[in-house]
RNA sequence: CGGGGUGUAGCUCAGUAUGGUUAGAGUACCUGGUUUGGGACCAGGGGGCCGAAGGUUCGAGUCCUUUCACCCCGACCA
C-alpha cells in the first residue's frame, strides 16, 4: 500500500472521550472510530489488525479439527424463551421488531442456536465428539460500555461449542483447547496467564480464563512466579477483593500473598484482561432444549457440551494496552498491519524516492506486508506519525544516502541502525 | 439502573453568571512561497441552523420547558 492512496486518518489531538491509552492510540492512528456508546468502526489499519487475529484464532482452531460455521445474527425471541434466558438475561439482550411485531434478540451468545442446529442432527455416539466454533459479531446491551474496544456493545468474538458423549472425552477436549487457546495468545506475541475462575455452580476445574495482563485490567488475579498457577481473585474466599481493586497496578505488583503457592512459589497479584475463557456446561443446554444422542446401547442420553470464547476485537485492544509507549502503539510482528513502513524522507529527492519505489516493489513481490510512506510531508512528521502507528520496521531512506546508507528504525526500541544500500534486503529477510 | 457532568468549525476548547454588531482561538484543511532528520515558517483562504423541538423577548449560543446524545463514578458484565 501507498501512503498516499491509504486511509489512516491520524491525529495529534487526543480525542476527549478516550481514557485508555488503546483507546487513545487507536484512534489517534486511525485504526478505529466511534459511532455511538460501545459502537466502533473499524478503518482500514484496524480491519487489517482485526483480520490478522481473526485468521490465526481460525488457523489453530482448524488445526484442532473445530469446525467453522455461521450462525445468524439476528434470532427470534422464541429461542431464547426455551432456555429461560430471555429473563435471566434480560436487558442485555437487544430486542428488536420485524414489520410483522415478531420479536427478535441480537445475538449475545450462542449457545441456544448451536444445540438446535445440532439437535436431531448429531444423534448418535458415531458422531461424536464434535467441534463447532464461529467468529462473529456480538451484541450486548452493556449498562455501561467503556474503555473504545475492550468493552464494546457490538464485538467481535469467536464462541465455539464442544459435543460429546461423556464428561471424560468432554474434559479431553476442554484440555485440548486450554493448550489451542495458549498456542494462540503465544502467536499474537501477548504475555498471558491461565487463571482458574469462577465457575459457579459447576465446580471444580470448570472454568478457566486467559488473562492479558496489563495496568487497565478489569479483573484482579492471583499468580505464581515459578509455576503456571492461577487465580481470579473472585475465586478466592480469603481475599478482600475491594482492598486490591483500589491499589494501582504497581502497588498491586509489589504485594504478595503470605500463602505461598503448593510449588513453593511466591504468589503475586497482577491487573488482567479477560481475552479468553473455556466453560464445562455438562448438559445445562442439552438438557433444557431436549438435545439427546443415542449410546452404545441405544438408549437416548444428553449431549455433553463446553463453551468457548475468545474475545477478537477485545484483543486488539488488549495488544496496545500491553504494548505502548508515550508516542503510540507497539504492535508485535503477527497483529502489526504492516511489517515494513518504507519512508522516503524527501519526496523531492529523485534518488530517494526511486530507491523507495524499487524497494517497496521487490518486497511487495515477496509478500511482504509493506507500506510505502510517499507523502509531501516533512521526516518529523512522518516519524512520528510512524510511531504513532507503530509499524514494527521503519526503513528510513533520507539524508544518508549519499553516503550509500539508510536507517532501520526500530519501533520497540526506538533504535535506529545505519544499513548498506546493498544489504537493505538480507537485512529486512532477517527482520520478518 | 442510581449519582455527577458535557453538547459551539473535522478535532481540542473559549464565549453562557448580567440576552444586544457579522460567534472566536488553537489545530486540521485549501492556495502560493520558503523549508526538508523529529508533527517547520510566512502570507492568503474556505469551513458553523451554537445537539434537537417548543417557548419568553424588539432581539436568544446565552433565559424557560421538553427531548436526544455522549462522557465519568458506582452496581453489572467477554
Amino acid at each position: 500500500m501507498r501512503r498516499s492512496r491509504a486511509f489512516i486518518p491520524t491525529t495529534k489531538e487526543v480525542p476527549s472521550d478516550a481514557t485508555l491509552p488503546s483507546h487513545q492510540f487507536l484512534v489517534r492512528g486511525g485504526f478505529i472510530n466511534q459511532q455511538g456508546a460501545g459502537l466502533y468502526n473499524f478503518l482500514p489499519l484496524g480491519k487489517i489488525v482485526l483480520e490478522k487475529i481473526r485468521t490465526i484464532v481460525k488457523d489453530e482452531l482448524d488445526k484442532a479439527d473445530c469446525n467453522e460455521v455461521q450462525l445468524s445474527f439476528v434470532t427470534p425471541i422464541g429461542l431464547w424463551n426455551k432456555s429461560g434466558r430471555s429473563d435471566t438475561m434480560g436487558k442485555e439482550m437487544l430486542r428488536i421488531q420485524d414489520r410483522h411485531q415478531n420479536d427478535f434478540v441480537l445475538s449475545p451468545t450462542n449457545e441456544e442456536a448451536i444445540v438446535e442446529l445440532v439437535k436431531n442432527r448429531v444423534t448418535s455416539y458415531k458422531d461424536l465428539p464434535l467441534n463447532l466454533y464461529q467468529i462473529n459479531t456480538k451484541f450486548r446491551d452493556e449498562a455501561r460500555p467503556r474503555y473504545g474496544l475492550l468493552r464494546g456493545r457490538e464485538f467481535l468474538m469467536k464462541d465455539g461449542y464442544s459435543f460429546h458423549a461423556s464428561k471424560e472425552d468432554m474434559v479431553r477436549e476442554f484440555d485440548l483447547m486450554e493448550e489451542t487457546y495458549k498456542k494462540i495468545f503465544t502467536r499474537l506475541g501477548l504475555n498471558f496467564r491461565v487463571v482458574k475462575a469462577d465457575s459457579g455452580s459447576i465446580g471444580g476445574d470448570g472454568s478457566k480464563e486467559f488473562h492479558v495482563l496489563a495496568d487497565s485490567g478489569e479483573d484482579t488475579i492471583i499468580i505464581c512466579d515459578s509455576c503456571e498457577y492461577g487465580a481470579n481473585v473472585e475465586t478466592i474466599q480469603s481475599i478482600n477483593e475491594d482492598e486490591f481493586n483500589e491499589l494501582s497496578y504497581e502497588e498491586l505488583s509489589k504485594k504478595t500473598i503470605d500463602e505461598k503457592c503448593s510449588c513453593g512459589g511466591e504468589l503475586s497479584f497482577k491487573k488482567g484482561i479477560e481475552v479468553g475463557h473455556i466453560f464445562q456446561l455438562g448438559n445445562k443446554y442439552s438438557s433444557a432444549l431436549e438435545a439427546n444422542f443415542n449410546d452404545e446401547n441405544g438408549r437416548a442420553k444428553p449431549l455433553e457440551m463446553a463453551t468457548y470464547g475468545i474475545g477478537v476485537s477485545r484483543l486488539v485492544a488488549s495488544v496496545i494496552e500491553q504494548n505502548h509507549d508515550e508516542s503510540g502503539c507497539i504492535w508485535t510482528k503477527s497483529t502489526a498491519p504492516y511489517l515494513i513502513n518504507i519512508m522516503i524522507s524527501n519526496i523531492k529527492n529523485e534518488a530517494q524516492v526511486s530507491l523507495g519505489e524499487e524497494l517497496y516493489e521487490k518486497l511487495k513481490d515477496l509478500n511482504i506486508e509493506v507500506i510505502l510512506d510517499d507523502r509531501k510531508e516533512r521526516f518529523g512528521f512522518k516519524m512520528k506519525d510512524a510511531e504513532l502507528i507503530g509499524f514494527p520496521y521503519t526503513v528510513i531512506i533520507g539524508k544518508e544516502l549519499v553516503n550509500g546508507e539508510v536507517q532501520i528504525f526500530d519501533r520497540k526500541t526506538k533504535n535506529k541502525t545505519s544499513v548498506k544500500v546493498d544489504d537493505i534486503y538480507t537485512k529486512i529477510m532477517e527482520l520478518v
